[in-house]
Formats: C-alpha cells, sequence, structure tokens
DNA sequence: TTGTAAGCGTTATCAC
DNA sequence: GTGATAACGCTTACAA
C-alpha cells in the first residue's frame, strides 16, 4: 500500500535524468554502460517496475491484446486462450481477459471494459454479440472473431471447418461398413449447420439417405433424441453426435436401451473435450486445432497493426479424425434395434 | 484505427470545459440538467467512451481487480472466478486475468504483467508461485490468496475446509454399513493432505482403521492405485478418491476388475466437477461453494482498500456433500474382493 | 454550476 | 549520450 516508486525517484537515486532512465527500461542502445548499471541497480534497490498504463499513455501505442472469452467454462476456450497466450507473450504483448457468461448484454458490457483500457486488438471467441456491436467495437482497431461466421470486411475470423469434421466421422464409419448413420443435429448451438451440412454431403457423396434427428448441444438431448430414435423402430447402427457431452447422452440412452456400443452401435462425438479421453468413455471425435487458432488469431491482429492488412482473412481450420473404442465394424445385420 | 475521440473532444462539441465533461461521465449530481444533456448528446455522437487507463492514472486510484488463475483448463476455477466477476462487477471494479499453467515461473511473469497494471487488488487461485513471491507483492496492495494455505499477514485467504469434505464423504459411507473404506491420497496436488486428514480422523472418530492409498489428482493414477488395491488381496467395499476424475479412473479400474459400482464397491469423489453430474458416471462427490470463494475473496479487497483492515482474515468454507448413484448400503459380505 | 490549471508516470522531441 | 520540456487523456483542487 505504501505508494510504489516512479521513473523520478530511481532517476534521483541514481543521479540522472527521468529521460535517461526511461531509456534503460526500454533497453535502448545508447546509454553508455555505467549509467546503465546505475540505473538497474537504482531500480532493484527500489523495486521498481514501470506502469503499464502511464507507459502507454505517452507512448500512444497499446500493446494489450483484449480477448473476450464467451463461456470460460468451457474447456474448449481454455485451449483457445492457451494460444492466444503464448502467441501474445511472443509478440511482447500482455492479454487480458473479460467474460460475458454467453449473454448479448452481458458480452457488450465486457467489451466496453476491455475497450476502455484502448487495447490494440480485440479477439472475439466464440461471441453471441450483434454483428452490429462487433462492427463498430472493430472502428477502434483490429478485431478478430473466432469460431463465428461474419461477413463484416473490418473483422477478421478463424474458424473450424466443420462440414470437413462431420465429413470425416461419415468418411471413418463408412469405412467399418456402416449405412445407416443417424446425426443428432446441435440446434441452437454454434457451428451446428455447418456440422448437419457436412454429415448430410458426405452421405450422399457415399450414396447413403441423411438422416437428422433435432438435439442439442446438452447430456439430455444426447438422452432424449436417442430415445425418439429408438422409438421409431427404424434401425440404425452408428449416430454422428452433435458433440461430445451430446454423444454421452447418447452412449447412456443406448445402454438404457441394451445396446452395446459399439458392438450393436457406432457412436461419435464432435470437438475431442476431456470427457471424449476418460477411459471410461473412449469415444471417437473430431479434434479442431485449438491453440493454433488462438495463435492465428493473434497474427491477424498484428498484421492488421504492423503491417497494414485492411483486407480481411479467413482462415477455416482443418480439424482432425480421433478414433476410440466407441466406433467399430457394423454389424452383418445391421439391425441394431433387435439386440434387446 | 481512426483516433478514438477524447474529453477535451467532447467538451468541444458541447461548448463546454472538459472539466464538466468529467463530471457529467462520472455521474455527479452538480451539474446542470440542460449542460449535462448537451454533454452526453455529444458523446454518444462521437461515439466517445473514457479511457479508463488515463482515469486511474488521473485519480491515482485503480479500479481494476487482477486475477490470477493458475488453470483455466480447470472448470473449477471458471466457477470461482464467475463469482469474482460478479461480486467486481457489483463494487465498480473491473477484472483483468492472467494466467500461468501451474508453472511457477510463468506465474510470476503472470503475476508482474498483472502488477504493471496498477491493480487495486491481486486474487490467486491456487497459486503455485513460492510464498516470497506473494508476500512482494502484497507490498503492493492487497492480495488474496483463494486454496492456498498461506500464514503471511499482509495476505487474506479463503479456503475449503477439505477436513470437513473428506469428513462428510467417510460419514455418508459409514452410516451406509462401510467399514472397510480406503483413501485415495492426492499426493503432490493442492489440499490433498488436508483431505487425508479428514479422512484419517473421520475414520478414528468411528473407530475405524484408515487405509490410505498412494496416488494423485488424475484418472491414470486411480486407475494404477485401485489395481494396486485389489492386487493386495485386502478386501474393502468403499473407496473415497483424491478427486472428481481420480475417482473416474477408480472407477473403469473396478469395472475392469469385474467389481460392481455402487452394489460391490461404494466410490466417492470430491469438487463436484461436470463429470461427476454426467448420467453416465452419477459419481457421490463434495461440492464447494466456489462463487462464494469468488465473492469472499473481493469482498477480503475491499474491506483492506475501504475500510483500511490491516489484520489478515481467514475464510474457511463449508462444503456440501452430493450424494449420487456411485454409493449405497455395504453388502452384508463385506467382500467386494470377491465379486469376480 | 462551471472553468482554469496543475498534476498523474511515462515517452518523444529536441537541444546540448 | 544525456537532459529539459512538451505531450498523452484524464481528475481534481481552486477560482470564478
Amino acid at each position: 500500500m505504501t505508494r510504489r516508486p516512479t521513473m523520478d525517484d530511481v532517476a534521483e537515486r541514481a543521479g540522472v535524468s527521468r529521460a535517461l532512465v526511461s531509456l534503460v527500461m526500454r533497453e535502448s542502445p545508447r546509454v553508455s554502460a555505467g549509467r546503465r548499471a546505475a540505473v538497474l541497480q537504482a531500480a532493484t534497490e527500489l523495486g521498481y517496475s514501470p506502469h503499464a498504463m502511464a507507459r502507454r499513455l505517452a507512448s500512444r501505442e497499446s500493446t494489450v491484446l483484449a480477448v473476450l472469452v464467451s463461456d470460460l467454462r468451457n474447456p474448449y476456450f481454455a485451449d483457445i486462450v492457451e494460444g492466444v497466450d503464448a502467441a501474445a507473450a511472443a509478440a511482447g504483448f500482455e492479454v487480458i481477459l473479460g467474460t460475458g457468461s454467453r449473454r448479448p448484454d452481458a458480452e457488450e458490457r465486457s467489451v466496453e471494459t476491455l475497450l476502455s483500457f484502448r487495447p490494440a486488438g480485440l479477439v472475439l471467441l466464440s461471441p453471441v454479440l450483434p454483428a452490429a456491436a462487433i462492427a463498430r467495437a472493430a472502428e477502434n482497431g483490429p478485431v478478430v472473431a473466432v469460431e463465428r461466421a461474419l461477413r463484416l470486411t473490418a473483422v477478421d475470423t478463424v474458424t473450424d471447418d466443420g462440414r470437413a469434421g462431420s465429413g470425416l466421422l461419415v468418411d471413418h464409419l463408412v469405412e467399418l461398413g456402416h449405412t445407416r448413420i443417424v446425426h443428432l443435429d446441435g440446434g441452437h448451438g454454434a457451428q451446428s449447420s455447418t456440422r448437419r451440412r457436412g454429415y448430410l454431403e458426405a452421405m450422399q457423396r457415399h450414396g447413403l439417405t441423411g438422416w437428422v434427428q433435432p438435439s442439442e448441444y446438452t447430456e439430455d438431448a444426447g438422452v432424449a433424441s436417442v430415445r425418439r430414435l429408438i422409438e421409431t423402430g427404424r434401425p440404425f447402427t452408428a449416430v454422428v453426435a452433435a458433440n461430445d457431452i451430446n454423444a454421452i447422452g447418447a452412449l447412456s440412452a443406448l445402454a438404457d436401451a441394451g445396446h452395446r456400443v459399439p458392438q450393436d452401435v457406432s457412436v461419435a462425438g464432435y470437438d475431442n473435450t476431456s470427457l471424449a479421453g476418460l477411459r471410461h468413455i473412449g469415444l471417437t471425435t473430431v479434434d479442431q486445432p485449438r491453440a493454433d487458432m488462438g495463435r492465428l488469431a493473434v497474427q491477424a491482429v498484428l498484421e492488421r497493426l504492423r503491417q497494414g492488412r485492411t483486407t480481411p482473412v479467413r482462415h477455416l481450420l482443418h480439424p482432425r479424425l480421433v478414433v476410440r473404442r466407441s466406433t467399430a465394424p457394423a454389424r452383418p445385420a445391421g439391425r441394431a434395434t433387435s439386440t434387446a
């Protein structure tokens, strides 16, 4: 609580001018070795470290990168943040985070707060903000939206290729001999329409008929939709769920109905969350290069900042298939509903 | 990228002085309604919002609360951060987050960065920083450590009562008729020694012999230690794991060995992570009031700040038992190892 | 109620 | 190389 030492304190103690201290702190090469040492010593003795805000105010340039995390609870974003963090640190930027709990109004407030720090750039992770608000933010500097489709020329985007990911899963299942492959639709969830489209296209590519069952990105929805699926009486041998948690709901509904996974029915998720990797679960899924997505977002900001790029860039990242125990060759009979 | 409008711009447009704009922005009551309206209109027309850093520099007081999150991936912390966030917002504070990936050096750097913003206070979530570094940080203002025992008078602490939590689990199992209850020890994990102590004390209280099997806060360690447990040939009917993920490892090792949960063996976790609540898993566990912990941390900062408290406060929060399907009455025989 | 002017802790632009 | 001195965008006595 005692007043922190300022540059003037250091200057006085070292017997030099404040300007010289400033040069030393910024590691300027044109300071004599002797003075530099004196300043450095005075600084450590006083426990001085530069005041980041005053520095930015005076230099008129910010080294703060603001990141809006729509949902801190979701480890998916934590992975992206780690990528952002690493890339930002490497570029000499500090990262400040804000959170919005996936509510548009809370996100807008959070963005306001972040912008009040006058950051050099703003990274939005899967924001639910209205596009107009994003456009407004983009008037103040580079904005990158991750996992959100946006056509604004002022905003760069980084997304994973959900179509390709669904395609990977369908290809994998077809290779295992499956033909009756159901997709649980993600409903209102982000990326759900892309994933559905990828599924339908891949099915068509293989000459198979698509079968989409409405669901949501939740465990409960997975349970409910698989129950309905079974009630139809139509046979199926594989389920491509909306995401991992949805797949886990599907798993438990199948178990309740006496269907064994993967002997009777194969199940796949999406996102490769830590859940999918649990021994207990062992879910075949799709993994996005999340750290890379974070890195690319930072890179996009830097390009606008340092190279003056003004045309938007659209990164579409390729996901990777992760095969685990929840998928296996289709049973010759192909009638999953007759197991019990 | 165009220069953001400043207070002077607003003042000029509204035909008033900069000081008056400042008063309006800070919602001072002693401004005439007419001028206030004019200023507000000019501000919205220009899209003006105050420069947070300049404001703090001039007012010599910070409304920034810095939070170090040791591990963003862990949803446990996300819950605490939400509590911090809510309480900070209510008190008119902005929150900035830093992360350290549970590496002491990375955490120290992160704290340095956070302090360069000259925050009003610093909240450390389960830090792995050396105590000396924490003491140093505390020279600059209020510091609160969450989930980390610390005897520094300059630092307030908020922790959950791990002893009580383990006690709740043992009481619950004893009530179900269990006597051969094993504890998987958390090893190097935070709070593990407290949880072990709570287990041992509770066992003693019930006149039972404690049995501690070394483990870690991971799934793999849970698997390995239960395997070793079974190899001993000594009968047991219940397992109090180090935490939830450890318990899930235990579940799968038990399943591999042909032991049914909860018919043959009861299993309990700790932390009430989202994993525990999965239908597929249904783990009995202990829940900490995480949002409250965040709130209390903010409150502690505020007390030092506004009420000038200088004596440290130690909050010890009471956990809650959450009973799910993984625990059940002990089998009369009480011989778990003879099922297969 | 409103305006003037002196900071806040730095960097940038000049001189020397 | 080093040192004055004017910004940076704002708050805050103090005057008016």
